[in-house]
DNA sequence: GATGAATGAGACTTCATTCAT
DNA sequence: GATGAATGAAGTCTCATTCAT
């Protein structure tokens, strides 16, 4: 049995299914690399925008100055300010799971492939405070789309998490339980943590929580001992 | 000592203080209960409007329409768009309390108490969609002001939560722990699971999850055994 | 011949005919006193708003408030907001004729009387910036209704001070002239003397000028020396 | 001694610094020409209206359709109501300025030149019955902004006749007198005779009276003789 | 007569999106 | 492809006026 399989393989499927938007990086005419780079600059200054003033109160001009192109120019590259908005959430799902990916596979076992999972989580957000907000505060009840695409990343997480619980039962590491609830609970908790941090505004304070954090979750999905999970 | 006092104090209080938008209900005049049923008309009305559309897709129009009255009607009852969200979370946050506190008084024991007090909020939200969608996604982003009034409730919950804990810690009921940690995870854990009640769609599921939820919660602060927590 | 008599039967005419909102004060039973006490209670009222807020940012309960009663009330007193600042403009005309009138009473000779009315007005305005605004400032463009009643009590003043300088110029006091300019130019030199004076708010500056005034415009008409102008 | 440059050098000062709303002719790339004129049609139509409807009466919308563009159009070029109205008394009064600056260099003499400025305006305000009606009606009491940008132009006027006065006064053509009324006559003088023209609707009248209005105001700065002031 | 809560038309302004250059 | 001027629908709020009490 390969332990963390699993969720490896969704995590990975699910990277690279999210929406096409960066089509890989090699290969790229000198063309198709000017236009990733807009693509990306536009991107950056669309979370920079939302996350700074709110989606409702950024305009589209907002993001075209901040990307440094005229307004037009962000409507070749997204159809609307809510697809971009949708892309940006794209995005930085991405880039979560892709540090969440790399992080497990610095461990053995999945339940320190969870603990992993849920401490590098909240160090990307902790060390992106603009990326927490948008994905915690800005994007939530924006819009139905919005809504629906943030709802689904909230879905995937809890999906990998409760992957990696199953799997956990599977082998007898944490007792039997509704992994439903379980999952929720973690990425629950991790959300209202990293809540409670954008709101102090005490800087650097989250890293410091992550042992308390992981400790509370090992204990309430019933795992003897994170200290020695394996 | 007095289990769970401290907690019920705090609450009483929060509850009484907070804005002052509905002054008693005894000894009104013909006019003043007039007044007072317009307020919650319009609080309901707002809330039905917020809760179908959202906070930026409804109009001031929406709402009047609900209510029954013409739109500068509201003016007279609330300062503006903003205020009036304002003055609806406050209104959800005190039934809320309300509720939470009533269960409160029937149980015994700090832990029974805080057990109590979740089953109650997740019920509460459980029974009322259109609220649990307004303070849970509506509310969150929608302006600077409102953002904070959402704050607000947040610590308030968290702080109620965190009281009950150290309680318990000092009868030595659960271990010490990260009381900061435990309280924000016991709130966001309950958020994600009425958030994902509501995603669903899944009528009465959410009660049936409780007995799990609350297994899980005790286990997460380390309580021997719910069941019989005291 | 009796110098100054045509003007003095004008004015007091005008004076009476203005529109019948002040129905003289002599025989009024307690409750006619009372609704007049009212009408001036609202009237002042509405001249303290408009002088401070101007019309358009004056609103009726503006003027209810100051008059102490309630919104509804200024309706049955004056048909609408407009009527109101007419009866108010009326009201200042009122008082500044009956004030020259009384002032040209007290001299003899028409050149004399025409002094002491120019003087009057602007001494009246002086000691009552409030009219002053109103009657030069916020009357004008205010709307048509009022405009026209601005306009009517210029061509009454213009008119006053035309019916002197014909009277002067029969008895050979001052040489054949266009009278329609003179009188226009008369007005306008007060006009424009009292307006410098409420911008600058230099506050008793006007009182000082009123010899200069004088010497100038009895220049202008070419009479030889008004300090003995008969 | 250059009689008069004392004036027009201010007057020349006075137009080019106005607010840099016209900013020259020369020189504009075919954008800049096209925005250049959609700002004057856009002046010109908020004059159409303002003058028409007046100030309060007139809507953003009103201005737009008489513009021939799109509300919002109209907010690409001013910042708002109030700001265009300001613009607007902005230019309106440069072309009065430039009107007058060209009529002083015509003659010879500081109180020929005063006459001629005098004329001048008169004839510009009876040539344009909407620029006259918006300066010495619609602007009055509009709005604290718009009264500020009024005042200025009014001291503007009466500080430029004070100059040429005080000129008059040094070059022994009219005696001593207090400057700041007999300017503040002058200028309203002219305000009084215009708007008693705009208010009897004669057409062409008010050209006829220019004489007889210079011989009144030399008589009452003391010249001479006005037909050979030099 | 007096009150003041209720009305609802209407104004200003914003901003996502389009399209001629 | 890129630009940014132009568009105009839509929203919040004000306030003169009315009318039931």
């Amino acid at each position: 049995m390969v332990p963390g399989r699993g969720v490896d393989e969704v995590m990975t499927k699910a990277q690279s299914h999210v929406n096409g938007v960066l089509p890989g990086e090699e290969g790229l005419s000198g063309k198709e690399l000017r236009r990733q780079e807009r693509f990306l600059a536009i991107l950056e200054a669309a979370g920079e925008a939302f996350s700074t003033k709110g989606y409702h109160r950024s305009t589209m001009e907002d993001v075209a100055l901040r990307a440094g192109v005229a307004v037009g120019t962000v409507y070749l590259y997204f159809p609307g300010k809510e697809a971009l908005f949708v892309s940006l959430l794209d995005h930085l799902a991405q880039q979560l799971l892709g540090a969440v990916v790399e992080a497990r596979s610095r461990v053995q076992g999945v339940l320190a492939k969870l603990g992993a999972s849920i401490a590098q989580a909240v160090r990307v957000f902790a060390a992106n405070r603009s990326q927490a907000r948008i994905v915690l505060i800005e994007a939530v009840g924006a819009s139905p789309a919005i809504d629906e695409k943030l709802a689904s990343i909230h879905t995937l997480l809890a999906e990998l998490v409760e992957r990696d619980l199953r799997e956990a039962v599977e082998e007898g590491l944490i007792p039997g339980q509704d992994l439903d609830i379980s999952s929720k609970a973690l990425v629950g908790t991790c959300y209202e943590v990293i809540l409670g941090h954008l709101r102090d505004g005490r800087p650097a304070s989250l890293e410091g929580s992550v042992p308390a954090l992981l400790d509370l979750v090992f204990r309430a999905i019933g795992a003897a001992n994170r200290r020695d999970p394996q």
